[in-house]
DNA sequence: GTCTATATCCGGATAGAC
DNA sequence: GTCTATCCGGATATAGAC
């Protein structure tokens, strides 16, 4: 157990990631191309130039491909916001928050070929029946909380009702993206925008006296549910 | 195009519907003891003394059962609303919202088997990576339209964001149900009450003339987005 | 540890005969 | 409408090269 794992050369690690980072590549651009289903492993494989055998050592899976998809796309959205952020100076709250949503639609429009193969193919088949939650499945717990973490971020403060609803709203906004069939996709543009100008007559509402009470018993009842991250100690539930 | 379809007798229509009634009751019972992916046609239709063939012919795939039960369970869940409202006397809004949740909660706690199977392997494996989506597919669209108009039903009036969000609230509470492991599921159940109590002070508050201008341009932000029922006539995009 | 090659299993889905 | 045969592709297994 406490045998010392992977005792191998930098160089050895650097081919190691090379490896993996083409077949990633390789695989996204065949998602881009012919959709997510009608990728097989096997054109993935070829296309890297290996053997089938060899994809499925580097990913246990065609899924797991996607996953690390979603974890690079999060570290660019964290970089882009952030280097924005420090252009602009802005200050925790709307200013940011809007730099949260603008960025990230700017990385969905960049990806947004491999998005609509990935995401498109669900709208015409169910595909997995379960499937509407895995956003919430503990795969992706990890992406996830970053993800809601970085919306923390955005907002200043700690509140983490308002970190999850912006994180359930910025879901809401893939989706309608993904939808989006108006040229350079500026039905969404719009969308944000008018939902930024709401956002702070709503942060304001949120945050004054008059909704206080209100707010300390959805906090309270959410905190009971287990759903803030401090979660009570009774379950260990929390794969959510 | 108008040619009259299925010109069966009334004999061969019956029998048509009782093998496809039997064949979903075999495969919701498989999928209940083996879980979704754990159970195949192949079992299906020899549970239920077919071929593999004639099973594909009532259900174009595996997940068309699982749509067929979705369609089911929210007639059984309309079914149960109605009976209660009617029998409590219930009025539109807080009451009858009420019913509507614990009404959904009695179903789920006696599917409850069935429901785990179908999303609790979600939780294990990603499954389908567009998966989060598919209860906004367009496959789903009609049982998801008749239970956002349920939602307006209990609400009375016809504020439609209200619908929307009572209907993604619920979404929630199955996605929580879920997860529950707590004996009988009393998390749940203690969560949907305190939400309830929240829900007249909520209400409240949305209706109330202070808030008369936001609720205004919230509506008004959806709808241009045409997210709402009676949606702009500018975009064919409709399989929201 | 990284990979090739190949064979094999399994199960969703389809084709075509009857 | 029902059957049998078949295809296809995800996933695994194995044996061995370097």
């Amino acid at each position: 157990m406490t045998t010392r794992r992977k005792p191998r050369t930098r160089r050895a690690q650097a081919r190691s990631a090379e490896t993996r980072q083409l077949i990633l590549d390789r695989a996204l651009a065949l998602f881009r191309k012919r959709g997510f289903e009608r990728t097989t492993m096997r054109q993935i494989a070829a296309d890297a130039g290996l053997s089938l055998g060899a994809a499925y050592y580097y990913f246990p899976s065609k899924e797991a491909i996607v996953l690390a998809y979603y974890q690079r796309h999060h570290d660019d959205h964290v970089e882009r916001f952030r280097r924005l952020v420090e252009r602009a100076g802005a200050r925790p709250g709307p200013e940011r928050v809007r730099i949260l949503f603008e960025s990230k639609l700017e990385l969905l429009q960049r990806d947004r070929r491999l998005l609509t193969a990935l995401f498109g193919a669900l709208f015409q088949s169910v595909g997995q029946p379960g499937a509407p939650l895995s956003v919430f499945s503990a795969d992706t717990a990890p992406v996830r909380h970053a993800a809601i973490e970085l919306c923390r971020e955005a907002l200043g403060g700690d509140d983490q009702v308002l970190a999850l609803s912006l994180w359930l709203a910025q879901l809401g906004m893939i989706l309608y993206f993904v939808h989006d069939r108006s040229s350079r996709q500026e039905r969404t543009e719009h969308l944000i925008d008018g939902a930024m100008d709401l956002l702070a007559p709503l942060l304001a509402a949120a945050a004054s006296p008059l909704a206080a009470p209100l707010r300390g018993r959805v906090t309270a009842l959410l905190a009971g549910a287990g759903l803030l991250d401090q979660s009570s100690p009774t379950s260990s539930d929390d794969t959510t």
